[in-house]
DNA sequence: GGGCACAATATTGTATACAATCAAACCATG
DNA sequence: CATGGTTTGATTGTATACAATATTGTGCCC
């Protein structure tokens, strides 16, 4: 099953003990290349990525800290689903964190500060076109990361960090397509805002923002049957 | 170095893969027992719980990433120490989620629920007779846990855990001694308000019991020299 | 043909062995 | 005596071996 190069292969080729490929995991969730409810087996990752299960366990794990994946026990490892009630409570304690932070961040948004968050809406425009949408996803969950940094507060910013994360599932699952791309402008004033050191209006434009994006969101206990149906089929 | 039993041994006696461990020590760590800055070696903590160090490790990791502990490569784990900066973060983390938290939790809260946070109180006051101060300083750490849970805010309350925890370490280090026991009336009044669904009050009062709190620590650079000291002299 | 018990298989949980790295002790040298 | 490099020891990082558990396939009985 487990057929390395060798034993003592180079081994120590990448960063620190995992670290690496629960950041391309991570990634290959953010940018939608992995589904909800798929299953991560031990062995098949290590032949992947060319190192043993100790170190995809402890991917793994970090990965099921910060709720991108589930490891039940026994069964293993599953991309996470969030259900309607945690993707209710994601966006409203992003509702609740992100605005405050965008008025801290533009108390304190230095220029280059501001010329990278245009390089990120750049970058975002870019995927999109080139049809990228995962990686237009990935790089919009950045901009709000880069917000957070910006603020100065590497608690919330952690935090924040967390609830994009599993943002990016929940709308892999509940997204309706009939809301589109409005995305680009809320970020563009956004910045606008942040640059003007106009702190009120950022967090007033963060707020809604986010509440557009809430209910852009499918969210009644009708909707996701297909979830639902694999869940009824498979647990 | 590893003499366990025997490989056969019990093995599956505690609960799923080192969870056990990560809470002993988590408990240890709320309740003084571990200071901050404490080398935490592996084998010395895979013969005292009688488990190999691959579950010892999964612990470690796991409390690393709540940030309790600090896990330095091919240095080891070792108590955190959060620093000024973190230790400010921390609280004013605190202070934007839990008041708006002890609102909903006053529009939610069961007359059970109103009993449990009595009980939570009188625990914590026959802890302090005893002068266990350790153990009734984590139960007042679970008081605020209770309140978020009981807002019915899983993911909320999962933050306001990982901060409380960390206060729990800025309180070993930061502490003065002159503020006392004034957190007893203050959850009381909380308990009050949040029994008569007065959401307004409450939320009022777990902002000015957490800035109280907040005042309590010695958050000056000129502060914390010992820890200062010990970091020059070791790392 | 449907349903259930049992065996075979695959996958995870844990322990241990080995390799890499770091810290401190040591000795040589100026 | 201070200082620098080397070596020794201890500790962590990783891989693998073994044990436990769940899942799946098969055959028997009804």
């Amino acid at each position: 099953m487990t057929e390395h190069t060798v034993q003592t292969s180079k081994a120590n080729s990448g960063a620190a003990s995992g670290g690496h490929v629960a950041s391309a995991l991570s990634l290959a969730i953010h940018e939608h290349r992995l589904a909800p409810g798929t299953k991560l087996g031990e062995d098949d990752l290590g032949e992947i990525f060319g190192v043993s299960r100790t170190v995809i366990r402890a991917a793994l794990q970090s990965l099921a800290h910060l709720q991108l994946v589930d490891i039940k026990r026994n069964r293993g490892a599953f991309v996470a689903q969030p259900s309607l009630r945690e993707a209710r409570e994601v966006f409203e304690a992003r509702e609740l964190l992100e605005p405050r932070t965008a008025r801290m961040a533009a108390d304190r948004a230095t220029p280059d500060d501001i010329k990278m968050l245009r390089r990120h809406i750049t970058d975002e425009h870019a995927a999109m076109s080139d049809g990228e949408q995962g990686k237009a996803l990935h790089l919009s969950g950045l901009f709000h990361i880069e917000i957070a940094r910006i603020a100065d507060q590497s608690t919330i910013a952690a935090f924040i960090a967390a609830l994009i994360a599993r943002s990016s599932l929940i709308i892999a699952l509940y997204w309706r397509r009939e809301s589109a791309l409005c995305e680009s402008f809320a970020h563009h004033a956004l910045v606008q805002a942040i640059a003007d050191g106009d702190g009120a209006n950022a967090e007033d434009l963060m707020r809604s923002h986010l509440v557009d994006l809430h209910s852009a969101l499918d969210l009644r206990e009708s909707t996701a049957p297909n979830r639902s149906l694999r869940d009824a089929l498979r647990p």
